[in-house]
DNA sequence: CCTAGGATTGAGACCGGACTCACAGCGATG
DNA sequence: CATCGCTGTGAGTCCGGTCTCAATCCTAGG
């Protein structure tokens, strides 16, 4: 008969209340479930509630209980299937919690992370966590840590912040990859980063981001125990759009001094440096070879399959939301985050071509400048 | 001096007004920039709020004004780049416009999506952007739409609900591709869909999603126009996890009626069908044509690259969330929502192979049943 | 039959802002 | 000089729950 009779305002428990005869309190109680309730008075506050299709505000219990079950998710583009997947695991386990997630996109811009911080703050969400865009400027983060709140770092360390992080050991796998390609015989091994950096890269610079200075010290690292120098100046940062990325590729894979092997940072990366290299009609491995960072499915349907460094990222999703679980609760640290990433050979990595000089020069469009 | 003295509790109005010897009203005035407040106590109450670092408490600003400046995307999977995408549209138009997102995944589960639309409307977010799981079943959205909260579908349509929609003329592109692949002489052509379904599919079932009973309309059409009959027994449902689209793709490709060519409905089960063919021994376009929605960037990539079904995935989003913008300040729909895909010719489809027994057979490691 | 102690129950404070209302101060108007 | 009108200001209510506290009810023990 009723039912569908509210529209202007919410039904209150106030209404239910009423409606079921006892005070609010009590109706509060019941339907809360605490406190002491007779059998008879939860009888007719929960029918009653069923009967105004009665539904709690969330913001006003989270007002005076201080917990919003909302924890916030800090990372530098959803667009980027890295994300997407860590994302997916931060909210299937916060979805098991009881939590909900607030996602904010920063594209690696420390103003707009600092004013991603200072939103979620701002709508009190129980902990957060965030990719830090970088690992040197965390004023904002420190601020957080230090208010106390809950806190998890996903994908990069925040500098020296005492911070829980869930990442995996950078260093150790570009070392193993670095060496892998120096196996093969590659000496001119080019790395390009999405990294921005206000020169360019030179050995011992500070980097913005510790999982790029990382991946660069076990590439050193490499280089360092073969007794081979390592090529500083195949190190590319503000690898941005696609049409920069292309230019980078064909800069470091001609002239007498090119690369033979190419590091992509990342898949976005991956994508534009395939497709120049292909337009420079240079073919995988035979010309040069490939090694990229992320195991995406796609990359085994490529000529030949891509060899990659496949990082566990829905894991460290799912780790890092566990972990920041855990701290909301108040119980200690579990297990430390150090993830492992995998070096999965496939066919974009062969022999490198002793001192034969490339096809490319003249003839190619290459960029100007 | 002071400073970082706040730890236990937040700062409020009311301290602010303290320090700044203001009644709670005047300070509350000056902080929200709202009412008559004179000069002199402006200054001395921002003066006040900045020494105390005070942040106002979104959760108590929103319980007065019945406005949470956040909405709520429920999409099927954060981790399908096609949702990666219109989430990042949905994300960039609402931060511009001052709302926050919070994200829930469904699995194309319909108790999922009832549940989130519950837990997002107990947040009273102000509204909601759905790809509702069913076009059928869609008795929850019914009841949000009624109450008159704000919402818009994305990607699919909800049935007869007339709630503004945000998707592409699936009939329209289907159909288009479809006679694409029949002027290439294909007349056995399968499409394959992770839609759930209880029975086999056969012409005019009821189907859950509109999105795909769609596109087998114009696929339909287009074989109506040639005067030649649809091979409905090629149209395969319940695709799931890589290894049921594995084995489905090997039937639909063996046997004296195999398909000539295979349409994947989206990007993650293309990767597996194309795996799949590649392990067949068959090649793609001599032996199989193969098209698939979604225009990923790696479908660029592969050899030969693959010709796809582009939908404006990242403008969709966008148009989805100013859309509801508009909804939630009142004003009037703007221009309907039908957004237009295109086929992307590229190298995957070729000539049919007249009645020429394909390589399959019994060598091939075909799944048992 | 009387009373201590636990179970129930209702009134009301409180969370942290937004906003209403009554009132004071003050220059302009008549 | 009284009135009007507008700016400033403080007290207090309200949003919709949670939670404290004191009062009331009920039942077993003495």
């Amino acid at each position: 008969m009723s039912g569908e009779g509210a529209r202007r305002r919410d039904v209150t428990v106030a209404d239910v209340a009423k409606a079921a005869q006892v005070s609010k309190a009590q109706a509060a109680r019941a339907l809360g479930n605490y406190g002491a309730v007779s059998e008879d008075v939860r009888e007719r506050v929960l029918a009653a509630a069923e009967e105004l299709s009665y539904r709690p505000n969330e913001l006003a219990r989270s007002m005076n209980t201080g917990k919003s079950h909302t924890i916030g998710v800090v990372v530098g583009d959803i667009e980027n299937p890295h994300f997407g997947l860590a994302t997916r695991g931060i909210t299937d386990i916060a979805k098991r919690a009881g939590y909900n997630v607030i996602l904010v996109n920063t594209d690696e811009d420390r103003a707009a992370e600092v004013d991603a911080v200072r939103v979620l703050l701002d709508k009190r969400v129980d902990g957060l966590i965030v990719a830090p865009a970088s690992s040197v400027n965390t004023g904002h983060l420190h601020q957080v840590h230090q208010s106390g709140r809950p806190m998890v770092f996903i994908d990069r360390s925040g500098g020296d912040l005492e911070v829980e992080t869930v990442a995996v050991d950078m260093a150790r796998i570009s070392l193993e990859a670095t060496r892998h390609l120096l196996d093969a015989g590659h000496r001119r091994i080019a790395f390009i980063s999405t990294l921005r950096a206000d020169s360019p890269y030179t050995p011992g610079m500070a980097l913005d981001s510790s999982q790029i200075a990382d991946r660069l010290e076990g590439m050193q690292q490499a280089f360092l125990e073969a007794g081979l120098p390592f090529p500083a100046d195949l190190v590319r940062l503000n690898a941005g759009d696609s049409d920069s990325i292309r230019s980078i590729t064909r800069e470091v894979l001609r002239g007498p001094e090119q690369a033979t092997a190419v590091v992509a940072s990342d898949g976005l990366i991956a994508l534009s440096v395939v497709e120049a290299i292909q337009e420079l009609g240079l073919s995988i491995p035979a010309d040069v070879s490939f090694l990229m960072y992320d195991d995406f499915p796609w990359t085994r349907l490529t000529t030949p399959p891509l060899t990659v460094i496949a990082q566990p990222v829905y894991n460290m999703g799912v780790a890092a939301a566990k972990a920041l679980i855990r701290q909301m609760e108040g119980l200690p640290p579990a297990t430390p985050g150090q993830f492992t990433a995998t070096l999965v050979r496939r066919g974009s990595v062969g022999a490198c071509r002793p001192a034969l000089a490339h096809p490319v020069a003249a003839g190619s469009p290459v960029a100007a400048e």
